[in-house]
DNA sequence: TACAAAATCGAAAACGTTTTCGGTAAAATC
DNA sequence: GATTTTACCGAAAACGTTTTCGATTTTGTA
């Protein structure tokens, strides 16, 4: 019933403890065939080496942590299964924790996940993350840490991230090299760096155009969901029936717009032309097609994970941990909405 | 720099070891005057227990497994959220693989953790899963299982579900009462029962009411995409021109049908009808809205959670353990993809 | 004051592993 | 045959906590 220990392997074997787990570690100063032996009677009596006690040891647990705003996202869920999967390649298994956009939570989160002495943390920050005393907390304990998307530039750690205002320039440009002479931006929130490099972006492109910025052609949302597209896309034609192009933050509001405009005859892209943010699936699958930026979600989460395990590696070794910022390219996904 | 100990608390004060760390748990046989101490003194010293150590006494780590075959999915990921929101309220976290819908990467994975020592294990089951050793293992073991939506129904564990059958009854049912006379079926893989039992409720729908139950009508997928869900529409249009009307095994096939069916000038209701399954919330965005059977994602994460939980108690207290089947409720969302 | 009862504390074992260090026996060298 | 080297093994400490059980002190009771 009770499992197996190594004293049990060592007390069949007429042999100490110490031997029997050097020779399960292929120590050389156990001979070939007391090691074999040993292997082989763990493998009968199917040893399994006690994880708590390994962890106790030697300090850590093959184990990470994994905190993020919002699980039922598509970009997100995406990030995490490109995350899981390289970390089982290496080994490692992945805690998930959801902080709900919520500063608060995710504080609570991080010092939970360091009590539980996760041997590092990948983080997308909440959006209300303006103070970063609990990630620095991560650093000083010499935890590697590495932030993925939505990252705070002020914190000393590696970052996988795409260029948010070169994506948002190319996004506009493109609507502006279609002929569109009046663009609108649907946005996040004031504080996540995504969204405000974005609008950057978005701003830089119309006047290194030519055009000026006009403040009452951005709409700010809080929440991204389907319902604000609709919302703002109503709004647009009431207050700016001039407006002949918009540039939205994230592909799901995109898609609420586009079903609005097409409820209210407004045709895509003669009357006005859309692009997105993301490559969400749905977007190719919409009528019309989403023009949008493809970010590669699978692939942050991969590189996220593979930066933090070079860390790993460098923490065992006892050698210095340099941040890194990891920058994944873009690109603009040409579809039905804009001509 | 290094983590302070219940020693060095118990340094500090002069007191012993012991006395500290009954002080934290407030044993009735340490004075209140040392437990106010020792507890003054833990937190200015910012004392986090070692998790390694207490686990390794406690033989537990407030730690459990989630395998699911595929984080990118919405009805997955809502579970998942569902899992992590109730999990982190007891105190519990969560340990995330994916199975990637591979019989042997499942039973690997329950090998993993086990081997890390979870304290219990929530599975959906793959596709391909039709041996059950490695659950059996898990229960001799006598550690929690809990298996939700994709579940063996011959593994004696608690198990949390929707009636798939009644649930495909009550669709078909009503593509019936709106007056279809022939009606298809879009199915998922041969294998999970989900995928057979909303057949049989689809076929004992047609039997019910009279209508011959035809074979050919019945389309069978192996991966639920949106691509699908184009093809069989084509498939349909050219080989069985009569069908008025299908139900399908999962919203995102149905919502590719639809986009097919309208490119193709084939008006919905009128010419054919369509329920899918699921609730996603894409559904209500498309146009025509999709008529759908709700499942309760988050809640089946959140029930599955409770039910691991309860069992978990349970095994602390040497209470035997009696596996449970929770049924939640489903209902028929009708919007304007039927009559 | 004497004794029993209650309150308070601590020594020590235990959980299972890893790793250092020293010891013995066998092999190699002279 | 004596000495050095090598090969092989094991005792013991350590990781930090929890818990049992006995010891001591204090309080209460007669």
């Amino acid at each position: 019933m009770k499992p197996v220990t190594l004293k049990d392997i060592a007390e069949h074997l007429g042999i100490s403890v110490t031997t029997v787990s050097k020779a399960l570690k292929d120590y050389p100063d156990v001979s070939k065939k007391t090691r074999a032996l040993v292997k082989e009677l763990a493998q009968t009596l199917n040893y399994k080496p006690n994880a708590f006690a390994v962890n106790l040891r030697t300090e850590t647990s093959n184990t990470i942590g994994l905190i993020i705003p919002e699980i039922v996202h598509h970009f997100f869920s995406s990030v995490i299964k490109g995350i899981i999967s390289q970390a089982e390649k290496k080994g490692y298994l992945v805690i998930i924790l959801q902080s709900n956009e919520s500063y608060e939570l995710e504080k609570k989160q991080i010092d939970l996940l360091l009590s539980k002495r996760v041997d590092g943390i990948l983080i997308s920050l909440a959006n209300g993350t303006a103070d970063f005393k609990h990630l620095n907390d991560v650093i000083e304990q010499g935890k590697p840490l590495v932030m993925f998307d939505k990252i705070a530039k002020l914190v000393n750690c590696s970052k996988v991230i795409i260029d948010d205002r070169k994506a948002a320039y190319m996004a506009t440009q493109h609507l502006i090299d279609t002929g569109c002479k009046r663009i609108a931006h649907f946005r996040g929130p004031l504080l996540p760096q995504n969204a405000i490099d974005r609008f950057l972006g978005y701003k830089k492109a119309l006047e290194d155009n030519g055009m000026t910025y006009d403040p009452s052609l951005v709409y700010i949302f809080d929440h991204m969901t389907f319902e604000v597209g609709e919302m703002f896309a109503r709004k647009i034609l009431r207050e700016h029936p001039d407006v002949d192009g918009i540039f939205v933050n994230t592909d799901l509001v995109a898609i609420g717009a586009i079903t609005e405009f097409n409820k209210n005859g407004v045709k895509i892209p003669e009357d006005i032309s859309i692009v997105g943010f993301s490559n969400w699936f749905m977007s190719s699958a919409i009528t019309p097609s989403l023009t949008t930026i493809d970010q590669p979600g699978f692939e942050m989460g991969k590189m996220a994970f593979k930066q933090l395990f070079k860390e790993l590696k460098a923490k065992k070794k006892k050698k210095p941990i340099v941040p890194k910022i990891i920058e994944l390219e873009t690109s603009l996904v040409k579809r039905d909405s804009t001509k």
